[in-house]
DNA sequence: ATCGATGCAAACTCTTTGCATAGCA
DNA sequence: TGCTATGCAAAGAGTTTGCATCGAT
């Protein structure tokens, strides 16, 4: 997902356009890797300088919840990255610097046939070590 | 592993036996499931009044080290169960009550070959849902 | 003008740590 | 006796929330 898609889904649903809303979602359209809450203030530190966890918090949650961002835990800590698909897929993901690959397949296709009595309603599939730049 | 399996291997380690491990480890040991601090807690406090977070969280924490308790994170918080197999494996995890299910077969085998120029040295595969008792 | 977005400050949750004391070996 | 375990208190990290003001539409 660009910009421009990103602040079209933001209009839609009745969001306003802020400059601070575009400078988060450069940041997480430049490069396919997962970034925290706290990166995210160090890139707009320099640009925004009263800008603040609350409004980095709000728009990270914001944007995961309108699909513009997909999230996961990493070390107690909560990563983002842009959405990259629709297709349902997983992640290699470079512990140093967060890069990620996509990985093909899903396990649950083989899976589901084994908890027959019980309701699945979502999965964790992720794959962690070094990317070839960070070896 | 039972209690006495766990506590074998706390003295093998050099550590101390005392009443509130050896109540920690039964809590672990009566079922298969995953629980939190402070469920642990709320099950010791009648039977010790003063017992602290801090002993909580420094035997969990010693446990998980030796290989008697397993670990993962759920919602920011971490979980806890007692390891059921040396064998390689992963889990349904029920969301309200924490129960799990080993499920057979480990993703990674037709996973590695797609990441030739990744170092590979963890991951992660759980399934969330509903238990049969719990729907 | 309206209603969402932001900053400030405070609070909240989970977890860790320093230090003195209590307790196992 | 010696060293670990524990409780207390404090602090730390990450995150959330109430409220008043600012700003987009």
């Amino acid at each position: 997902m660009n910009v421009e898609q990103a602040l079209a889904l933001l209009k839609e649903a009745g969001y306003k356009y802020t400059d601070k809303r575009a400078v988060i979602l450069e940041f997480f359209a430049e490069q396919d890797r997962y970034r925290t809450a706290k990166e995210l203030l160090t890139y707009m530190s320099p640009n925004f300088e009263g800008i603040s966890f609350d409004t980095i918090y709000r728009n990270l949650h914001l944007f995961d919840q309108l699909g513009i961002l997909e999230s996961t835990e990493l070390g107690g800590e909560k990563h983002y990255q842009m959405c990259c698909t629709h297709h349902h897929h997983h992640h290699f993901i470079c512990k140093k610097c967060g890069v990620t690959k996509e990985i093909k397949g899903c396990p649950m296709d083989s899976v589901s046939n084994e908890l027959n009595n019980f309701m699945i309603d979502d999965h964790k599939f992720e794959v962690y070590g070094l990317c070839p730049t960070c070896q």
